[in-house]
RNA sequence: CGGGAUGUAGCGCAGCCCGGUAGCGCGCUUCGUUCGGGACGAAGAGGCCGCAGGUUCGAAUCCUGUCAUCCCGACCA
């Protein structure tokens, strides 16, 4: 391993590439625009799934699995969403492959499917489908389902985690009676992710509604999480859509209600990625490495023996696996690095890379003084600490550092979060600052473009909590009602 | 799909103009000394030079084709 990345301010960019690699994230594949997550970097997305998951259960869903392909005639059921993912479709032609004679292996070009295959981008029009079989009654409503799975858009440009052509997911996908009903699921769903954001990932985001050019493709409403990253740039980290009724009248999906009533059922459907790792990278880490939130790092705590002979080694170790014990007693995770092939101050800037929380020293000298050297990877710093009352004093840190994080980053959101009122200022404070922009908009998709075309900022959102103030859209001078953020983003 | 560039050891690169059968750094292996912030020394291992043709006594080097990757654009979130 080379000594050290690219910095930050050096290149941004490079830094992230840098890092993912580095940090044993995840690599580029043999196969364009996919990439292999490492065990180190699936660790922290199994993290990320084990707390959804049980947030997804704690408000009433079930997991289940549909198909990775999925019929093309179904596609082009429901038209806003054909056109959304048409041109990043990978299609299944044919079964079968065979040998050509010379030893080359080739399709078999007499085993063609009659239908061809769509691999599911997401699975909204497989679901409904299904769906129709399984509603009946207002007594078979709501239906809470979530999947993981895995999901492809053939991307042109892809980066690790932040874009890939494969990538892994949930997808929630309900079934409601009553337009309410479906409306109140969309925003609850919002609200888990807002919450896992914030408290998982010490992520501040913001809560809003996608403008109608935004939108995902199907859907009436699509509301979103925001998070800004460390180089003002912002990254949509989840989205909630009620779909209305649409799915279910492309795939015929009607239900009886109380008085007798036949309706077509109200849809919602959610997804979190794994681009929530690129976030989760992008907000906390510098140029030392990955620094991880403590709820979400495989390993919280490690620690370093130092010695010279193997009387102080044993020492050591003795002390290390009390310690370790206690630790896991408390749910901490903790790795005792007693490898004698690396020195101490290159395990020092290995387990910094990898961004583990707390770093525990200990030597010989520690032995004789009863004490430890305890380091916090979000800080840098380091401090001399008695050996007593450790554990609990690591459980505290731990708990410190998962706050740390979370105000510092909301501090660096909200410093770089500023309103403006001229489409001069927009433009100045977007070149020399970036971050979010709140600014007044027309309400129209032709200034929402021109805005884009003209300064690469979108609409992220039109915040929830957004209090409705009147003034005058910054490019055409129109009236509005309300202020919406801005940004460059992933 | 348009413009530009690059494919040589696990990684990063030199060699190519002026053809003579491959080298440097990191990493890896072994031994020794080290060990409180990315150690040092010695000895090793490792390469159909992206692939396929061609020119030549001889090709990493010249020519043709092809594939792949990266950057900029277009497309996309």
């Amino acid at each position: 391993m080379s000594k050290g990345i690219t910095s930050r301010d050096t290149d941004y960019s490079q830094w992230y590439n840098e890092l993912v690699v580095k940090a044993d994230l995840a690599e580029h594949s043999a196969v364009r625009g996919c990439m292999v997550i490492k065990p180190y970097g699936y660790a922290i997305w199994e993290k990320m799934q084990a707390a959804l998951d049980q947030m997804f259960k704690d408000t009433g869903h079930s997991n289940a699995y549909f198909p990775l392909f999925i019929p093309k005639s179904f596609f082009s059921k429901e038209a806003s969403h054909v056109e959304g993912f048409a041109t990043e479709c990978a299609v299944v032609t044919h079964y079968r492959l065979k040998n050509d004679g010379t030893g080359q292996i080739v399709v078999d070009e007499e085993a063609k499917l009659e239908e061809e295959l769509i691999v599911r981008p997401t699975s909204e029009t497989i679901i409904w489908n299904t769906y129709r079989g399984w509603i009946e009654s207002y007594r078979d409503l709501p239906i809470l389902v979530n999947q993981w799975a895995n999901v492809v858009r053939w991307e042109m440009r892809t980066r690790l985690f932040l874009r890939t052509a494969e990538f892994l997911w949930q997808e929630g996908h309900t079934a409601h009676a009553t337009r309410e009903e479906a409306v109140e699921e969309t925003n609850r769903m919002l609200g888990v992710y807002a919450d896992f954001a914030e408290n998982w990932m010490a992520l501040p985001v913001v809560k809003g509604r996608k403008t109608e050019n935004e939108r995902f493709a199907g859907a009436l409403d699509t509301l979103c999480i925001e998070a800004l990253m460390q180089d003002g740039k912002a990254l949509q980290a989840g989205t909630s859509h009620f779909l209305g009724q649409n799915f279910a009248k492309a795939f015929d999906v009607k239900f009886t209600a109380k008085d007798g009533k036949l309706d077509y059922v109200w849809a919602t459907s959610w997804g979190v990625s794994t681009r929530l790792m690129g976030a989760l990278i992008m907000a906390h880490s510098d140029d030392a490495g990955l620094v991880l939130p403590p709820k979400l790092a495989p390993i919280q705590v490690v620690i370093v023996p130092i010695y010279k002979t193997d009387e102080e080694k044993a020492g050591i170790t003795g002390f290390a696996d009390t310690l370790i014990a206690e630790l896991k007693a408390q749910g901490i995770s903790v790795r005792f690095d007693d490898r004698d092939t690396q020195r101490p101050g290159f395990k020092f800037a290995e387990w910094e890379l990898k961004g583990v929380p707390v770093r525990i020293a200990v030597g010989a000298r520690d032995m004789q003084n009863g004490t430890v050297e305890i380091a916090r990877r979000d800080t840098q710093t380091k401090e001399t600490v008695a050996q007593e009352g450790l554990a609990a004093r690591v459980a505290g840190l731990l708990e410190d550092i998962q706050q740390h994080i979370f105000t510092k980053a909301l501090t660096f959101r909200n410093a770089n979060t500023v309103e403006v009122n001229t489409y001069d200022e927009f433009k100045q404070v977007l070149e020399e600052k970036g971050g979010f922009i709140s600014a007044h908009w027309d309400g129209t998709v032709e200034t929402e473009k021109r805005i884009k075309e003209e300064t690469k900022a979108t609409i992220r959102c039109i915040p929830l909590a957004g209090q409705p103030e009147d003034g005058f859209c910054m490019v055409t001078g129109k009236p509005s009602t309300q202020r919406v953020l801005f940004a460059r983003a992933y």
